[in-house]
Formats: structure tokens, sequence, C-alpha cells
DNA sequence: CATATATTAAACCAATAAGTTAATTAACTA
DNA sequence: TAGTTAATTAACTTATTGGTTTAATATATG
């Protein structure tokens, strides 16, 4: 679920923008050559899967990251940074590594 | 493409399974409740964002795990990494100072 | 050669995703 | 109260996705 939330490239867009402090769904809008509601939508998406949160303010949401899920995904990500940046080469040490601290799917 | 190959969790079991060593398409398919083709399918999504690549043995094409679209996506997550792993809770702090009306830099 | 095995290709189908426009709800403002 | 702004809901269209079954392509072996 966060993974495919993160697969569209306006969502990642509009992430990056709110890494940089909230915003609210015109302002967040503003950028893309699409309608307000097509943005309105993406924001749910990242709603549901907890990557924003939504506050309230008169008749504006200011939107805000959220976190959680984005360690998850590095949590995730885990099992497999030894194939990159550790000092194996072989496929036998990375599966007695991930049979020792493997870590289960927290994504979907 | 490297997230929304990431977004199916059949692919993400696939993966999986080939960190811990090469499998031919048989072999990774007899897993799940799916057609073999249906594999053969998701295999042929996660070669074309790099994910893996097949070699050939006879009539058997073993696939590997390759690392740099995991790295990419590491490389990625690197931009939020603050958000977590920091001594303080940056989101806040920034709402905080949006409220005073203070300046608009969250790097720093 | 004939047949079995491993895999891919082609054609198809149902569900989901991403966008649209029009209508609706809610809150501020003159 | 009337009108404007912010955002969501509803209904719809089109493209993509994930699966199916059937057919084709290689490769190995009796």
């Amino acid at each position: 679920m966060t993974l495919s939330a993160l697969a569209d490239p306006t969502r990642r867009a509009i992430l990056a923008r709110l890494a940089s402090g909230e915003a609210s769904v015109s302002e967040l809008a503003e950028p893309f050559d699409m309608s307000l509601v097509a943005v309105s939508k993406h924001l749910k998406v990242l709603e549901k899967v907890g990557l924003i949160s939504k506050g309230r303010e008169a008749q504006w949401r200011p939107c805000r990251l959220e976190p959680k899920p984005l360690r998850q995904v590095d949590d995730w990500l885990e099992n497999y940074r030894q194939f990159w940046n550790g000092n194996l080469d072989r496929l036998e040490d990375y599966a007695a590594l991930l049979q020792k601290g493997g870590k289960n799917d927290p994504t979907n």
C-alpha cells in the first residue's frame, strides 16, 4: 500500500514539497498541470496510507508529512542493504544474514 | 518504475526469495497460487526496471537480484530520513516556526 | 525423430488508477 | 444575506494492471 502510494510521481512531488513545511491543498496543487480535484485525490491516497495528515484551519486543510510509513520502507530496505553497501560478495552470505535477522514485509 | 515494480506483493516476495540466491522461473513460481505465466510476467516487470537479471542455462533462465534500483530507492529516502532518525521532531518544530512567522529553511 | 520440460508470446478479461467536469459542502467577508 | 474561496463528492472516461488460457519457441533426451 505505501509503495503503491509512492509509485506515482505527482505524489512523490507532493511529499517533497511537504518536506519543507505544511501546505494547503490548493498550495500543493499549484505547481501541477492538473485539476485541483485530481490533486485532492492524490492527497486522499497519501492520507489513507498515513504518509500525510490533514488539519483544519477555517476553510483550509493544511497537510503535513507523516514519516512513519517512510520509515517502514526504510526498514524493509534494510533486508537488501547488504547487497550494495556491504563487504559481502556472495549470495550464501546474504542468505545467512537474512535467516538470522530478516524482517517480514511491513509494507502491504 | 522501480517503486511501481515494488508495489506488488508477489514481486516483493520474489525479490525476497532471490535475496537467498538465484532461482529459475518455475522455482520462483512454485510458492504462488497463480499460473507460471503470471509469474513470468512479474519477472519481466522486475527485469525491465533492473531489479533482476536473467541468465541462460539450457532451458532455464536463472534469475538473480540486482541491487542498484533498490539503492536508488534508498538514496531517495535519504531526503526524508531526517524526519525520523533525528533527535527532534522537525515537522512539529517547523510548524511552530511557521506559527511565529519564522524563516523557511527546514534543513538547518 | 519424437516427446517432454522450461519459458515466453498472444489474445483476452475484470478490476483499479488517474484524470476529467459538474455539483455540493463549509467557512469567511462585504 | 449574498457572494467568494477552499475543498470534497459524484459520475464518468480512458489507460494500465494482474490475472487467465492457448499457442509458440527452445532445449534436452529416449
